[in-house]
DNA sequence: GCCGTTTTCGGCCCGACTGTTTTCAGTCG
């Protein structure tokens, strides 16, 4: 089975070692290009059609016939000839911050720097020293970066740099001078994973603020300071970079520092079309030579929106610009179109979620009464929650036997009477074995008033095994969810792998829902998931998997996922209101 | 390698910062 993975990971490798053997830049970038646009694939890319392949955005013949060569052989023969070319060891090298593609060929070739140990060993006998344009400077840096590079942590989940940000936003934005601050990059584009934290400000003296900045207590290295950016390493590991511009010019250097890249792209792109030039200091009107004259006065640059509206597009939300069609989804016209037909569909927002169908108290591993839960859900605003804890084969979460299970059952609807405006459904989350039977019998199933089905255990099973594993719960009549399909932890383990367009088809044909476990661990189905699940049909579920009080509040993550899915307000259980939320319910207890 | 409202070749986004330079190459985002 080659997955989408496992492809976008060959065309990495593709630009990293052409890059290294000093390919035209565009060429490596084109590989770049293709890794993303397979990433960001719905359907498994190999069994798409090459004409259909090539009709993607960044994919083309050449790139289109080495994935069918790779789902066929399971490699790239142009991989493998460059891979034969380069020693595997000088990847690491290039990862190293402050080493591009030059210098680590040049190491490689003039010194015979093959990988991270030889390099320090080059560095210590003196030998980089000596290639050009390499001072005293650069190799303390260089070296700085290696020890850095090896106690690194890469990519923090979600759920960690969006508090950090919070904090950071909070804090800098109380001093005096700043006008306005905001984060931006992938954490504002609501990735399951970010590298580093951008922050933007304006402020009346962005020497001040730099100053401040670069001296919190938090900051463990500078890594550059300058008039208009600086970048600092905390002593958690992660980088921030803080940039100021002018107030009125915020909406245009937003819009830049939010990303992605290829949606910069291709925004600069289509101003470059119109006659225009798009840079982070706002949208202006070419001179005659094709350049923007000093001290222009920009057409747009105040906010997002008329930047967007000058380039004729409605505003794009930050959790679509991945350059993946949004530019034609949101052109003026193209919405207008949409608005007047039928088609006209709203997207999920965070206000729109009025229920919570997956939670856990102490009965099994959670941390709250019933009560408890039930009190925080109608604080919310909730209207429906649904307890399920676990099943008894989770031994290690004190999961409930069948007696156990019973008496639970009887506790959750007890509550209903101190809870008189709240909907309250005693549920289970049942384990999917690994066999696709589920943890309880059928008549115990259907004593409950409602089910998730999910996998926990035999997580690293075969494609195959785990398609048909996770149809049989999907397919089962008395499953009214699948629980974090996946099984997969962000930066922990990859999950699953199934054949997620038949788990897709089956979830329409037998209404059953799949979720979009909120928790930031999870994020279980994955945007793009979602994005290929809402476009079949399904239902979506967007839960919490509470287990303490605060877990409530990973639903910001599932909403922004949901976003970058576009997944239609109409498909998210969630919003539906309680009565036609517990109609939805009843279609499964005949 | 991709792409086309100057189309099948000749382009390909743009600016800040750093260090080693006396005007800029390399790297990064």
């Amino acid at each position: 089975m080659a997955t989408n993975a496992e492809i976008a990971a060959c065309f990495e490798e593709l630009a990293v070692l052409s890059e290294i053997l000093g390919a035209n830049v565009f060429k490596v970038n084109a590989f770049r290009r293709a890794a993303r646009a397979v990433e960001g694939l719905a359907q498994e890319a190999a069994s798409v059609p090459v004409a259909a392949l090539k009709e993607i955005d960044g994919l083309g013949a050449s790139t289109a016939a080495k994935i069918h060569e790779f789902g066929a052989s399971g490699t790239m023969s142009e991989l493998e000839e460059l891979r034969a070319q380069v020693p595997a060891g000088l990847k690491e090298v290039l990862a190293i911050q402050g080493i591009g593609p030059k210098t680590a060929r040049a190491m490689w070739q003039e010194l015979g720097v093959v990988d991270l140990a030889t390099l320090k060993v080059a560095i210590d006998a003196g030998k980089v020293a000596t290639l050009p344009r390499m001072g005293e400077k650069s190799i303390a840096k260089m070296k700085e970066a290696i020890a850095f590079a090896e106690s690194a942590r890469g990519r923090i989940r979600l759920g960690e740099a969006m508090p950090l940000a919070d904090a950071l936003v909070a804090e800098l934005g109380a001093l005096s001078g700043v006008q306005r601050i905001a984060y931006a990059g992938s954490l504002r584009r609501g990735r399951d994973t970010i590298g580093d934290l951008d922050i933007l400000a304006a402020a009346s003296d962005p020497a001040e603020l730099m100053r401040a900045f670069c001296e919190r207590g938090e900051v463990a290295r500078v890594l550059g300071h300058g008039e208009t950016k600086s970048s600092v390493l905390t002593k958690s590991g992660v980088q921030v970079d803080l940039r100021v511009v002018p107030l009125d010019r915020f909406g245009a250097a937003l819009m830049y520092f939010t990303g992605s890249k290829d949606h910069n792209i291709r925004m600069r792109e289509r101003a470059i079309a119109q006659g225009l030039r798009l840079n982070e200091y706002g949208l202006f009107r070419e001179g005659a030579h094709g350049e923007v004259p000093d001290g222009a006065v920009p057409i747009a640059a105040a906010t997002e929106e008329e930047v967007y509206a000058a380039l004729g597009l409605d505003w794009i939300p930050p959790t679509a610009r991945e350059d993946r069609g949004e530019l034609d989804q949101f052109a003026r016209g193209a919405r207008e179109s949409r608005v007047a037909g039928a088609s006209a569909v709203r997207m999920l927002a965070l206000a729109d979620i009025r229920a919570e169908l997956h939670c856990h108290t102490r009965a099994s591993d959670g941390s709250m009464t019933i009560d408890e839960i039930v009190a925080e859900a109608e604080r919310r605003g909730f209207h429906t929650i649904a307890i399920t804890d676990h099943s008894k084969s989770q031994f290690q979460a004190n999961g409930l036997d069948e007696t156990r299970l019973r008496a639970h059952i009887e506790a959750i609807h007890a509550a209903r009477e101190r809870f008189p405006k709240m909907q309250i459904w005693a549920g289970s989350e049942v384990d999917i074995l690994s066999d696709g039977s589920l943890d309880y019998a059928d008549d115990v199933l259907a004593a409950l008033d409602w089910v998730v089905a999910s996998p926990h255990a035999a997580l690293k099973q075969e494609p195959r095994l785990a398609t048909d594993r996770l149809m049989k719960a999907i397919t089962h009549p008395l499953v009214h969810v699948i629980g974090h399909p996946t099984g997969r932890i962000v930066n922990g383990r990859p999950g699953l792998e199934p054949v997620m367009s038949e788990l897709y088809a089956a979830a329409k044909e037998h209404g059953t829902a799949l979720e979009l476990n909120s928790h930031h661990m999870r994020l279980d189905l994955r945007d793009v998931h979602v994005r290929a699940a809402a476009d079949a049909g399904c239902m979506i579920a967007i839960n919490c998997d509470v287990h303490a009080i605060n877990d409530f509040d990973e639903l910001r993550y599932g909403v922004l996922t949901a976003e970058r899915g576009l997944l239609p307000v109409a498909q998210c259980l969630n919003a539906l209101d309680a009565k036609a939320l517990d109609a939805w319910r009843r279609k499964k207890r005949p």
